[in-house]
Parts: structure tokens; sequence; C-alpha cells
RNA sequence: GCACGGUUAGCUCAGUUGGAUAGAGCGUUGGCCUCCGAAGCCAAAGGUCAUUGGUUCGAAUCCAAUACCGUGUACCA
């Protein structure tokens, strides 16, 4: 039995007659009935191999039906005389050869089959199957792509959850438009994801920014004091300050710096962050289902919580951590310690849930926060954080382990960080120099498309070179023009078309057979691996496999528009191109739509 | 030291159930508009897939060591 697809693809119960029968009547053949009857095909002429005693009953006869790289190699490639050659005691050209005279004859799908390279028996459609293709595009439309092969799982993709202590950075960016693309992804195959994002509003970094709120604020009363180690200097914190003073007056000067800053003023700073953090995801049009407070967990006990329930496990103890191997920081000292017993799931060294002044640590509450997203019954969660907590994976997830039970219910995605250049040169940032830029100061220059695009082209595992110069540009240099340019084109086509007053003649079978050129089955092979793109991107959560997919597109559809007059004299072949190229508009535009990117009909 | 990520063309990077002659853009060189948008197309040159070994019909891909780069490395978030 074929082994490729697994649960991934439409197994191949159906029966080769069935299938025959399908693409005489059916109007169109989808990839996923052509890739079954291929199945279908090579098991049973292996079959036949088998009664003819080439395999003994014994030898299970797996092999995998696979779209080739190279589109010299055909539509499909199945690689079962190389895989069952030993078996067979065979050579695998030799074995191939047998393969493909058993191979039932008389389908209508596929145009030829050879042996080729090491012994890759390879499958060419014919062109009618490829042209139904336009059909199943005109008729799924911007459906084209979705499919409900994990129909009703539930995720949630906890993504972003930026400090709310100031404005987000360029890393804070990537991170929210790789989570985005990644909820979008899983989608379109069928999930039902929520998007929460963890407000860090507890704990010391929020003392810390109403303490620099505090002294910016008397500055704009005359008051000067110098602002300590630790605070943060930057000029968003004056706006803060202003803000404060314009809403609320004088009501918050002292006569000395206090040690805290009043609960009022960091709720007041807070909140205008998170503002400029909503504002600036509404700029990437980024929209969130859940904003959690880590307060909330404080507050409603569920700290104790969780605590409980690893004490109960006999997971917590009282101890003193073993001091650091390798550089040993300078203000080291031995010290009991209330621990999580973490080693236990994997991790290096048991984890602290009280700080020396015994109040939770951070990793306290994100133990009760991923138990509580775990007692909300999602099949899984997945976090995208970004590389500088990659240490904190392991201990989260022996939490979770130790308490829900479930192992491979949390994953971590991580993103790696973001430099800025212009125009090849690094931009150098420092908070200190006022140099830093922010997210949204680079959204405003070269627009969100960009942004986006830019941050998706790369897979989330390596660092990113963002150059705004590129960004902006309007040539080839830029890959989001390249794409959207095509789809604008295709507009452009029906733009022309309407101007000159000619008929826009929806395309008949007949007129679909004048589809013939290379360039023409070549794009229609490409539109046809769309779905399988979409569908890899979304299980293996790389959202990048879009772009690089709608740049072949686009790169193929230029090409073809160079080559051929879509607009020609003549109206059959004037209907057949306009099809052909509706329908790469359609697939270009569904698949930037995935991406939150915007798939412009003018440019 | 340890953990995680990375190393592919001059530059920036794709390349996952192991697959055929390892790809794209930029840059370089040379071509294509009396014609639907040249914001485009065509062609050429450019490679020890960091190194070494292993697994097998087959390795950039899996495994093991080594080298170099990045991030993190008690109580911060």
């Amino acid at each position: 039995m074929p082994t490729s697809g697994k649960d991934r693809y439409t197994p191949a119960t159906q029966s080769i007659a069935y299938l025959q029968q399908a693409s005489r009547y059916a109007l169109f053949w989808t990839v996923d009935m052509v890739r079954a009857l291929i199945e279908q095909l090579v098991s049973s002429a292996l079959q036949q191999l088998q009664e003819q005693g080439i395999f003994s009953a014994e030898h299970s006869l797996s092999f995998q039906v696979e779209r080739p790289r190279d589109k010299n190699h055909g539509d499909f490639a199945c690689n079962a005389a190389m895989v069952l050659a030993k078996s067979a005691r065979l050579p695998p050209r030799q074995l191939a050869e047998k393969i493909l005279a058993a191979l039932p004859v008389g389908q209508t799908a596929v145009e030829r089959c050879e042996i080729a390279g090491p012994g890759f028996i390879n499958f060419y459609l014919t062109a009618q199957t490829l042209r139904s293709l336009i059909r199943t595009i005109e008729q799924q439309g911007e459906q084209f792509g979705r499919s409900q092969m994990a129909a009703g799982r539930r995720i949630q993709v906890e993504f972003v959850s930026a400090n709310p202590t100031g404005p987000m950075h360029l890393g804070h960016g990537r991170g929210a438009v790789n989570g985005d693309a990644i909820v979008r992804l899983l989608q379109a195959i069928g999930c039902v994801v929520e998007r929460e994002y963890y407000i860090n509003d507890a704990g010391a970094q929020t003392l810390v920014l109403g303490r620099s709120v505090l002294i910016r604020y008397h500055e704009l009363f005359g008051q000067q004091w110098p602002m300590p180690e630790g605070c943060y200097p930057g000029d968003y914190v004056r706006d803060i300050a202003i803000a404060l003073r314009d809403a609320q007056g004088a009501r918050w000067l002292t006569p000395d710096l206090p040690a805290e800053a009043p609960p009022e003023v960091v709720d007041f700073a807070i909140a205008r962050c998170l503002e400029w953090i909503r504002d600036d995801l509404q700029l990437l049009n980024i929209p969130f289902d859940t904003w959690f407070s880590e307060r909330s967990l404080h507050q409603e006990g569920l700290i104790q919580h969780a605590i409980i329930q690893l004490e109960e496990k006999g997971l917590i103890y009282e101890g003193v951590l073993q001091p650091p191997k390798g550089k040993l920081p300078d203000d080291w000292e031995a010290r009991p310690q209330r621990l999580f017993r973490s080693t236990l799931f994997g991790d290096e060294v048991d984890r602290a849930l009280q700080k020396s002044d015994g109040s939770y640590t951070y990793f306290a509450a994100d133990i009760a926060y991923h138990l509580h997203k775990a007692e909300r019954g999602f099949d899984s969660l997945i976090n995208i954080w970004g590389a500088d907590h990659g240490g904190y994976i392991k201990r989260v997830q022996s939490a979770l382990a130790a308490l829900s039970g479930r192992k491979d219910l949390l994953e971590v995605r991580l993103v790696q960080m973001v430099n800025l250049f212009r125009a090849g040169q690094p931009v150098r940032m420092s908070k200190r120099a006022g140099t830093f830029v922010t997210l949204r100061e680079v959204v405003e220059e070269v627009g969100a498309d960009a942004v986006r695009f830019w941050f998706l082209l790369r897979s989330s595992g390596s660092s990113l070179d963002f150059d705004l110069e590129l960004a902006m540009a309007k040539t080839n240099d830029n890959p989001v023009f390249y794409v959207q340019y095509a789809h604008a084109r295709v507009h452009s086509l029906l733009r022309r078309l309407h101007e000159r007053e000619l008929p826009d003649i929806p395309a008949s079978d007949q007129h679909l057979q004048l589809l013939c050129a290379e360039a023409e089955l070549e794009l229609l092979s490409l539109l046809s691996r769309y779905p399988e793109v979409v569908e890899q991107a979304a299980l293996e959560k790389e959202p990048q496999k879009i772009p690089y997919y709608l740049l072949e597109l686009a790169a193929a559809f230029h090409t073809y528009y160079n080559g051929y007059k879509i607009l020609d004299e003549d109206p059959d072949l004037r209907a057949a191109r306009l099809a052909l190229v509706k329908a790469c508009g359609q697939v270009i535009a569904n698949g930037l739509t995935l991406l939150g990117v915007n798939a412009p009909e003018q440019m």
C-alpha cells in the first residue's frame, strides 16, 4: 500500500474504476484525486507482480508518490522500484520496467509515464487534466487552497506578549507577523484558533516603569531628579508623563522621590503602553481574541492553585541551587529557595518559584498561566517567543508536563532577531543615544505589506536582515512588489479589456483546449501545487513557504505575460488565456491574503 | 562549561515524510519595448552544501564528533 501522504492526503480508498469514472463525468480533477489514482495504479501493479512471484507474500509493498522538484520530471514521481529493489532482488530500473508493464491502462488522467534517473517512475498528466484545474479555481475562488484536513482542532497561539513598558521594536514585530501568519495558516486547514496576548502587568519591570514616569513627570513641574540605574531613559517615558499631567494634573507631585510609584501611576503607564502596542498591532492588521493579564493570576489565586498541585505531587522543596558553571555572576550567593523539580522532566536544574523577598518569580506565574491554558481545553498550545527566551522552554514544558500529564501539549517556536539596515548599512540602535527605531516608525516608513512580507520571507529560525531601502524599492529587488505587481497586471488586463470594449466571454472547455503552450502548462502545473504548499506550510508552521511559492508563481506569470499576448485578436484564444490569467490572479490573491498582505489591483 | 539556534554562489537566503544535474533574488556580463504596465522578460558566469566519519539503493537533509557565529545561562521579564 502507498505510504505517501499518510493522513495528509485523501486516502487512496477509491477504486481505480471509481476515479476513472469520476474523471469522465466530473468537470475537473482535483489534485488529491490524481494522487490517489496514481497510488492506486502503482499498488495494483505491485499486487500483480506479487502474484507473479516477483515479491514474496510477506514483503510489505510500501512506496511513495511525490512531487518532483524538477518540472522536467513530470507531475508526480514514484519511488517504488528503488525502495523495493532489494525485496525483488532486481536492479531498480529493471524492476521499474516490470512495474510499468503491469500498470493498468486506459485511464484518462495520465498522459504517459516513464522511467528516469536511478529508477523513478515519472507520471505526466494530460493537458486536459491540468486545464481542468482552471475550473477548480473558478469554482472555489478564494476558498481554493483552503481545506478541512484539521477540521475542528482547537489551538491556541500565544504571541507577541511584549512587556507593556515601552513601544514595540522590530523583533516584536517579527514575532507578531510570524504568529499571525501561523494562525492564518492553521485556520486555512480548518483549525479553530484563538489568538492570545499575555500581558506582563505584574512584577518589577512595571514598577521600574512607574518610577521612571514619575521622575519625568516631576521634571515637567521643574523638579529635577537623576534617573536611577535601571530606569527607562527613553523619550516615550516623557510622553507618558505628559499624558499623565494632562489627564490628572499635579496630584502626584511629592517633595521627595518615593521608593515606589503610586499604583495609579503604574497603571496609567501600563495602560498607555498597551494602547501603543494595540495601535501598532492594528497598523499591521493583527487582531487578538484574548488579552490575558498576569496580574489576574495573582489576584485570583491561580498561582497558589498551581503551586498546591505541584506540592501534592511532591515536586516542590526548599533547597539551595548550585552556582552555575562557567562565568559566575558577581553577586552570586547561596540562598535557600522554594524550588520546582523540573530536572525530573528534562530540565538542567530545578527552578525557583519564589524570590528572596518572598514574592513569586515570573516562572511561578508562567506555570499558573500555562496550567490555566491547559485547563481551557485546547488540543494544542503554541507559543511564539523571541530567541532570547529560549532558555525558558524546558522549564515551562516541564511544569506543564507535571501538571497536565500531556508532554506534547505545548509547542514553543522561537523567532530569531532582526537587524535593521538602510541601503546595505547597518542601522546602529541605542536607546541612550536616542537612535532607537521603533516598529511603528518602520511600518510608517515602508508600509505594512512590505514589513509583513519581509518578515515572512525568512524562516523564523534564522536571524533576519531588514533593509529599509529594499523594502521600499519598487523593483525586482523587492519581492513584495514583484508579487503584487503580478496581481496588478492581471487586473490591468481586465481593465484594458473593458476599455477596448471587448466582451469578457467565459472560457468554454473548447476554449481551454487552446492552452497548450509550454508556458501555459507550466503555469497550470504550478497552480496545482498551491493547495499542497498551504497544507505543508500549515502543518510545519513555516509561513515562509508561501512567499517563496508566490515568488515562483509570479515569476512564471511574468514570463508568460512577456512571451504571449493575453488580449489576442482571436476571441477564442483571448478567452482561454484570460481564464488562465484570472486563475493566476486568484491564487496570488489567495496566497497574499494568507500572509495578511494586500493584493492591489493597481499600483 | 552547558542549553538552544545557525553555517548552502561575491552578498541576502530558499531547499522536511532522505530522491534525480543543489535553487532564487541582488551584484557582475550580454541581450529584449512601432506590441496588453520594461515596476517586466531572456541568457551567461558563479558551489568542497563549514570539516570528518557513519547509516543506505541514494545524504545539503538523518546520526556522531570537530570548528566557527548568535542567543541564553540563580533571585529580572
